[in-house]
DNA sequence: CTGAAAGCGCTTACAG
DNA sequence: CTGAAAGCGCTTACAG
C-alpha cells in the first residue's frame, strides 16, 4: 500500500499540498467545490495528517498531561479513580486527549525528570495535577517557564504564576461539619483529619478547630487524630482512638468519606454501633456513601463539574495565556443519611 | 531565552548535530570523553529532543493508547478504575506513556473515527482495549492494517490476526463456582450472569450451566438472571429475582463482585440475611469484597499481574511483530470469606 | 569516530 | 483562490 500523505492526497485530488492542508484545517479561503472534492478524497482514503508533521510545523498536540500523585495505591480508591475519568471525559468534550502519569510524589529526581521530559519534549499542551502538596517547587518551576498548569487543591497566591490555574475546596468545610454536629446536640466530638500537607488538609484542620472554638467544644488531644486520605488510614486512626477506651466521643468527624469508611470497619470490629453509640460524618460525597450500612452523612462536592471546569479553564489558557492566576473554590452540600443521630 | 534545540546543543558542545543525536540515543560509536562532555551540556540545559522532530525522523512515540469501553459510568466502579492504573503503571515500568480514551462503544461512527484518528495520526505505537464485546470489527480492521492491538477479554482465533494480543479469563469459572456451592450442600442455586456479549460473559454462562448439569442441579428459568457487570445491574436483577417471592434459592452466584454487591443491597432491603438465609458468591476479587459485611467469598483474579503481562506483551510486539496471535488465560483462586454457609 | 546532507510530513507566509 | 518553497527539529545512511 502506497504511503498516504498530503502529497498523495494532493495528487489524487489534483491540487497542491497547500490546498490539502487548507481543507484539512478548515480554512475559509477554499471554494466549496474544491473543499468538497478534496474532502471526498480525504474521507475515501481515511487520511489523517501525521501528528509529527503537524507538530513540527507548529500545531499544538491537542493533548493534556494528567499527573496523578499518590503515595498510596490509588488503584483501590474509587474517589481518586473517578478523577481520571472526569479529566479524560472533560478533555474529550473539547477534543483533547489525556496522557496519564501516576507518580508517588513530585520530589524524587526520577519523578521530576519524568514530568519535565513530558513537558520539554512538547508531548502536551498543558498539564493537570492532582494529589499535590501545597509546596511543589516543580509546579512553580514549570509554570514560570511558561507552561500551562491546572492543579487540583493548590493555593499559592504568593507565587503569582499567571498560567497556574487551580480549583480548591472551600476552606470552611470543617467548621460546617462542627456546626452540623453541634446542631444535633453533640459536644463530645472527635476529628480525624489528614496529616498531609495538601492545601485542603491544612485548611480543614484549621476550620475544624475554629468550629470547635466557636461552639465552645472541649478540644481533647486524644480526639484530634491524624490519618491520611485512604480508608486504611482511617481504620488505623480510629483503632488508635479507641485504644484503651476511656471515654468515647459521641461523634467522629472524618476529613473525607474514605477515611470514614475505615472508621466504620474499626467501629464494627470493636462492636460499637453506628449511629447508636457513635455518629459519623464524612466529607466528599463518595459513591459508596449511600450503599454502606448505615448510609454515610457527608458534605458532598460535585467533583465532576469541577474537574470539567478545571479542564476547560486549562484548555482556554492554552489558546490565550491568562495574565493573572486563577482559582475557583468548590462548595460542599450536606447530604444527610443515616450515620448521625441526635443527642438529647 | 534562545530556543533550545540540537543545533544549539551542538554549538555549545562544539560538535555536530549528528553527534548530539548519537549521544542522546546512546549509540556506541561515541568516545566516552565526547559522550560525557555532550551529556554535561545536555543536562545543564535540560535538553530533551522535541518529540515531533524525532517522530518525523522515524522514531516511535513511546506511547500506548488505552481505550476503555463502557456504556455505564465507569467513574464509580473501583474494579474497572483499577485497570487504568495497572495499565498506566505497567506501561511506565517500560518507559511508556498512556494516552487514555473513554468510549461508550466501538460501533458509533464518532467513536470509530476517534479511535482511528489516534492510530492513523500515529499518536501511539499500539493500543490496549478493555471492555469490548467479542465481535468488534474495528479491532479486526485495525489489526489487519498492521496496528498492534492488546485486548482484555477478547477471543477470536478465527480472525487469525497475528498482531492482536489478548488476555482472557479462564472459561470454567462458572463451573468452579457451582462445584463450590454444591460442595457446601446447596441445591437451590440462582445465577446472576452478565447478559453482555463479552467473551467472558458468554463463556461464563455456558460454564455455569455446565456445572449445574454436572451436579444435576435443577435449572429454573426464574433463577437464571441477567444483569450487566455493575453494582446497579446486580441490584436490579436481584430485586426481580425476589419479586413476588415464591421459593427462594439458598445461594446466589453472581458473575462478578460488583454485581454481588448489588445483590447485598437488594437482600438487605428485603430483610434477607447473608449468609443465614441466602449465601452469595462473587467473581473477581474486588478490593471491597473484604470490607463489605459479611465479607464476600469470591473467585479472585490477579488483574494487576495480568494487565502488566498484557502491556509487556503488547510492547514487545511493537519492536518485533509477532507472527501468530497470542492469548493468555487468567486463572481464578477461591477466596473464602463470610458470605456462604454450609447447608446440612 | 564524526560531520554534511538528505529526508521525514506537515503548515504557512509569500507571490501571483 | 492557489501553488512553489521555506522551514519546523530530529535521525541516519553516507562518506571520509
Amino acid at each position: 500500500m502506497k504511503e498516504l500523505n498530503s502529497t498523495e492526497i494532493a495528487r489524487l485530488a489534483g491540487v497542491s499540498r497547500s490546498t490539502v492542508s487548507r481543507v484539512v484545517n478548515g480554512y475559509a479561503n477554499v471554494p466549496p467545490e474544491t473543499r468538497d472534492h478534496v474532502m471526498k478524497i480525504i474521507n475515501e482514503n481515511e487520511y489523517y495528517p501525521l501528528l509529527s508533521g503537524q507538530l513540527l510545523a507548529g500545531k499544538r498536540t491537542g493533548t493534556l498531561g494528567f499527573f496523578w500523585i499518590s503515595d498510596a495505591s490509588i488503584a483501590s480508591d474509587t474517589q481518586s479513580s473517578s478523577f481520571v475519568v472526569h479529566v479524560t471525559e472533560g478533555a474529550a468534550s473539547h477534543g483533547y486527549l489525556i496522557l496519564t502519569s501516576i507518580l508517588k510524589n513530585l520530589t524524587d529526581e526520577d519523578n521530576i525528570n519524568w514530568v519535565k521530559r513530558i513537558f520539554l519534549q512538547k508531548r502536551i499542551d498543558a498539564g493537570i495535577f492532582v494529589g499535590v502538596s501545597n509546596d511543589e517547587p516543580l509546579l512553580d518551576d514549570l509554570a514560570s517557564r511558561g507552561n500551562i498548569i491546572g492543579v487540583f487543591d493548590y493555593y499559592r497566591p504568593d507565587k503569582n504564576a499567571p498560567n497556574l490555574i487551580s480549583i480548591n475546596f472551600e476552606t470552611d468545610t470543617g467548621s460546617k461539619v462542627i456546626d452540623y454536629a453541634c446542631g444535633l446536640g453533640h459536644r463530645k466530638i472527635a476529628v480525624i483529619n489528614s496529616g498531609l500537607n495538601h492545601y485542603s488538609s491544612m485548611t480543614r484542620r484549621q476550620s475544624f478547630l475554629a468550629g470547635m472554638k466557636k461552639h465552645n467544644i472541649e478540644i481533647r488531644e486524644k480526639w484530634m487524630c491524624n490519618a491520611g486520605i485512604s480508608e486504611e488510614s482511617g481504620y488505623k486512626a480510629c483503632k488508635e482512638l479507641l485504644g484503651n477506651r476511656g471515654e468515647l466521643p459521641t461523634i467522629i468527624c472524618a476529613n473525607n468519606d474514605s477515611v470514614a469508611f475505615g472508621v466504620y470497619s474499626a467501629l464494627r470490629e470493636e462492636g460499637i454501633s453506628i449511629p447508636d453509640q457513635i455518629s459519623i460524618t464524612g466529607i466528599d460525597g463518595h459513591v459508596r456513601a449511600k450503599t454502606i450500612v448505615p448510609p454515610l452523612t457527608s458534605f458532598a462536592f460535585n467533583f465532576k463539574s469541577f474537574f470539567y471546569s478545571l479542564v476547560s479553564r486549562t484548555i482556554a489558557a492554552i489558546a490565550a495565556k491568562p495574565d493573572n492566576p486563577a482559582t475557583e473554590f468548590l462548595h460542599s452540600e450536606l447530604v444527610e443519611r443515616g450515620s448521625c443521630r441526635r443527642i438529647e
